[in-house]
DNA sequence: CGGGACCTTGACGCTCATCAATTGCAGTGG
DNA sequence: CCACTGCAATTGATGAGCGTCAAGGTCCCG
């Protein structure tokens, strides 16, 4: 409350994990106390590549990021797409080598803190290792989700359920309404996240929009009909657990 | 080393632990020390139901199951297959409503603790909600294989690869060699693991095994070349997190 | 011996991938 | 101001991979 410490960039982030988790005023002080260093990086640079360790955790402080892995046979498939507040690397993540990249979509700013100094920190203050596991937990959540879409969902409900997603963790993130958000990504990219081909998800696309469940263009979604939206992608939001446990 | 307690049932699930966290002996203890029920289910039954509230936590101690979301079209989407020692349900994740159904594959043996003295035991022993933590890291990496085995690979691979995993975590799990394992699936199961139909898992399993990729029947699958499989299936265990951080 | 899972196989059709142009648009330099 | 360039979106034609439907076949168990 009345601190005088200069304006963490992390709290943003740290105001994001209290939504699930609540931290007693010193848990959040010691997270605020974390001085991490802040990267910047233009739209298509790598954040993190494949094979290199990293050693540090990180949060994504704007922007957005998507996390992928390049197959031997040159496909490409997108796991994740992080939004600011998201925590991109976790501080034991951090300590072993990845096999997927991370790489900007937009211009981000990225926080890092050395993993030792984050693990050391949630050792000492259990709130904080609970919020990280919390935070795990949905991550791993989301996951399933994703794994349902690709594993038994029609290219146009597998979109539909995407955007939704999209749309709610867009509002969570403050990044506007539910029904009005950015999308950076292109149908190429869109295609890689829902395991089809960029024809076929433009076509899916121009559907939607031709039935009026969507309106798409420029980098923007908007959603006439929430309703119908989500009636269409077979979407719940449980899964994103978004409210405190 | 020298105490004196029961054998606990969860002694398996924290070997499993220690091998990617290991802790320390009065960690070690207070784990053993928790006083777990022990439920038994025959093949078939469910272990949590989708929309139930569990308030356990809980550990696989012997058996499969497998972890499965029914959609509203009526079709169903395996997420997770889980063997002997795989933590089932994590502490905080009891305290949710879940869209998912846990369901026994064969006979098996579940421990339950109350969520609320596995939240209280990580709050004092920052070591336990740390192994916590990375079992869920390492739950999420592998979900995130899932995504990208249902995204980008065609029946064959993906099948291929579904075995690898299995074969390698069987063999983590002191279940057996990675090259003979048990598959207590039906094929209907595994088309539901694999987001295809029975009958073409049927033709793709047929095909592995004319080639001589695999032997499969029974129940059990044995490989006659790792290496092959391994190769055709674009499989790297990385993600497992075997080793420890 | 009958019933019930599960596996197997064939014929056919639909989604979605592939290949290949073409269009639109923003940036860039003459 | 206008070619020029390059990336993304769009569209059409064709075909492959996998789904669907349907019919046995096999094995186990009561």
């Amino acid at each position: 409350m009345g601190q005088a410490n200069p304006p963490s960039p992390l709290a943003p982030f740290i105001a994001k994990l209290e939504r699930r988790c609540p931290l007693a005023p010193d848990d959040r002080e010691a997270l605020l106390a974390l001085t991490p260093s802040v990267q910047r990086h233009d739209a298509g640079r790598y954040v993190v590549r494949a094979g290199e360790q990293n050693l540090s955790f990180m949060v994504l402080l704007s922007g957005y990021v998507h996390r992928h892995r390049v197959l031997a046979n040159g496909s490409r498939q997108i796991v994740a797409v992080h939004l600011a507040g998201d925590l991109l690397i976790l501080p034991h993540t951090a300590m072993r080598r990845t096999t997927e990249s991370l790489q900007a979509l937009t211009p981000v700013k990225v926080a890092e803190v050395a993993a030792a100094s984050m693990i050391a920190l949630s050792r000492e203050r259990p709130a904080i290792a609970e919020a990280l596991l919390l935070e795990s937990i949905a991550d791993a959540s989301i996951f399933r989700e994703w794994v349902i879409n690709l594993g038994r969902r029609d290219a146009r409900t597998r979109t539909a359920h995407l955007l939704c997603e999209l749309g709610t963790r867009s509002a969570e993130s403050d990044l506007g309404n539910r029904t009005t958000f950015r999308l950076p990504l292109t149908q190429e990219q869109l295609a890689d996240v829902l395991g089809l081909t960029s024809v076929h998800v433009n076509r899916t696309l121009r559907g939607m929009k031709s039935s009026g469940l969507i309106d798409y263009g420029n980098g923007w979604v908007s959603v006439p009909d929430w309703t119908r939206l989500r009636k269409e992608a077979d979407f719940d939001d449980g899964y994103l657990c978004l409210d405190p446990a």
